[in-house]
DNA sequence: TAAATTTCTTTACGCGCGATAAATTATAAT
DNA sequence: ATTATAATTTATCGCGCGTAAAGAAATTTA
């Protein structure tokens, strides 16, 4: 590396025998400089290892090269999964990233968005509460920053939206079960802080409906984001009470599944698809620990890759061609039927 | 809030009849102001929302206000954990806290120091990977940044190092289960990713041999953060070939517990301290998802709060004396025992 | 080879703020 | 009221870079 030590973009310049402004366009776009030229300015950063100050870029661009990315809860593995992607494919297209979590509190989110303006962002990847959040808070920053969302939907927030299709996931779910045995009762919480939980009921009743079944419907009390607890604790009383109507029972989520487990196991009763068993119980999201449960839980993949990409791509798609107001797109993906044990 | 959009802090200077010099001074520092002036500035911050442009303060400014936080994996809830209450307490001593996250990759630890390098940060605290690091990188950060080491250490590097007394909290399980039954085997990783397991085993085999007991340990194959899924098919390996010199495990940590219980629980056996049972299995950690294993896992509870409240102290103790070089300290928190059902 | 085009250099200015010195004013202490 | 002290104002510079305009140089096209 260099010997001496480079300032500014000045001394850079002088060094590599190009002028300060070519220097600058150069870092701007790579490609819009002549080859030839590029060449001299790679080569000179090859061997004194300058990069252009950061800040001084980012006041005067017109438009920086951060990302902000807002997850609703670091702490819940289906986040940081997506979180992890959507990072990475932001610093693989050449952008900051900048990751927040809310910590599950719908005012950090607003917090996090207020933050992010200060960082005149590029464009915003948001997750939200949904509608928990506040909603005029994301539409004032809608309009102020290109902005798309993914795993949850606000109506007409963000040029687009990316997720996945509750509708189809429920329904292959509830399909399998049904076609394998007894119909699903639907577990859930009554106060959901997670935005897809309604999304699911819906489908939950809907196909259910359209099986020939009669919805059966059962929520657990409890605030907040501890679904393991919830699951263990109000799951644990319906079944000790031998409250469910069938004895399948589908979680809203995987770890609402993963406290009811727990509590089954505490009960002494067997979970498992086999003859011998109690009851199945099933889950929703594939959670990276539900290869693990005991038994393993059948469950619902939801592309992880799939959305992170493509809320990216439309992103960038529209930072690039800087479409100003075109048609705001939903995309979902399906959701894939994990078969294990439990169900 | 403000009628006219406020460009700059020499408008907002005027509106608030203070001059610019006092104005930055107040954001700077507002207790370095008279409090008459203060009140005058912050009346006129309610009527206008102002606020000063992050990319001219830290172009300029010394010293920014940004704390880099950098852990080898959020995907792990260990560090997304221990992050989480880093990030907030970066929030509240008035820090703009950046979470990184190395995504269980050394270059990408190192990736991550030189993108901090360019953000000036105040100081940083970090996470390494332990020998796993590029040490020579961390070293030349420490010389450039001020640095606090958390979870786990690196001997001479950081001004400070915070974590868990893994000889204490190893000892402590380790005379528990001893104590309860059985003298514990030990299973853990042939070539552990996580910087811990090598102090753990250590404790470990001094623990056994106080005891009067011969150490047992058992590796399994694998790399990577895979910890459950090694815990299931090598720890599970291990069981079916009825390898373990006791039936009692002790796991270096709770994911490879949490792979172990479930190979345990797909080979029938019972795992717990009732007198009905085949075997008893211990973790390392507390893992958030510990309470709802089956059986719930008894293991060692790291005291988050206290780790990250005091690394964080530790950095903002030497920012606010600006003590250039004094003593580097070591502080480790006990672990305390949990005792739940697998052992 | 000349003309047309692209790219580069030079020069100059602006961004929004931090920092400082000297002059002024307000507050506290005597 | 007088002095000492602290805080504020005024003025001016600097940070490192983006950007724009005009002319020079290199490249492409005819």
């Amino acid at each position: 590396m260099g010997q001496l030590k480079i300032r500014n973009m000045e001394e850079f310049a002088s060094i590599s025998g190009i002028s300060r402004p070519t220097v600058s366009k150069y870092f701007n776009d790579p490609a819009s400089v002549r080859s030839s030229t590029r060449a001299k300015i790679e080569a000179a950063l090859e061997k004194h290892d300058y990069q252009p100050n950061v800040f001084a870029m980012n006041q005067n661009r017109r438009t920086t090269k951060n990302i902000g990315v807002v997850v609703p809860n670091l702490a819940d593995p289906f986040f940081s999964e997506i979180g992890r992607r959507v990072e990475l494919a932001c610093i693989e297209a050449g952008y900051s990233p900048i990751l927040l979590s809310s910590h599950g509190r719908a005012e950090m989110e607003r917090d996090n968005l207020n933050s992010l303006r200060s960082l005149k962002p590029a464009g915003v990847l948001l997750a939200p509460f949904g509608r928990m959040s506040d909603c005029e808070a994301i539409r004032a920053f809608d309009s102020d920053f290109p902005l798309v969302l993914f795993d949850a939907n606000i109506k007409n927030v963000g040029q687009a939206f990316v997720g996945t299709d509750n509708f189809q996931s429920v329904d292959l779910m509830v399909e399998y079960l049904c076609r394998s045995g007894e119909a699903p009762c639907f577990f859930e919480m009554k106060s959901p802080p997670n935005p897809n939980a309604n999304k699911r009921r819906e489908a939950y009743i809907e196909s259910m409906e359209r099986h020939g079944h009669v919805p059966m419907i059962f929520q657990g009390e409890g605030e907040g984001w501890k679904f393991e607890e919830i699951g263990n604790t109000e799951g644990g009383r319906l079944l000790a009470a031998n409250a469910f109507t069938t004895r399948t029972i589908l979680c809203s989520n995987d770890r609402l599944a993963i406290g009811m487990l727990s509590a089954a196991y505490g009960l002494g009763l067997r979970v498992g698809h086999g003859v011998d068993c109690d009851l199945r119980i099933a889950g929703h999201d594939d959670h990276p620990f539900s290869r693990f449960t005991c038994p393993p839980l059948t469950t619902i993949a939801q592309d992880y890759e799939a959305i992170a990409n493509r809320a990216v791509n439309d992103l960038f798609g529209m930072l690039e061609t800087k479409a100003p107001a075109t048609v705001r797109t939903e995309t979902t993906f399906e959701g894939r039927l994990v078969m294990r044990e439990s169900a």
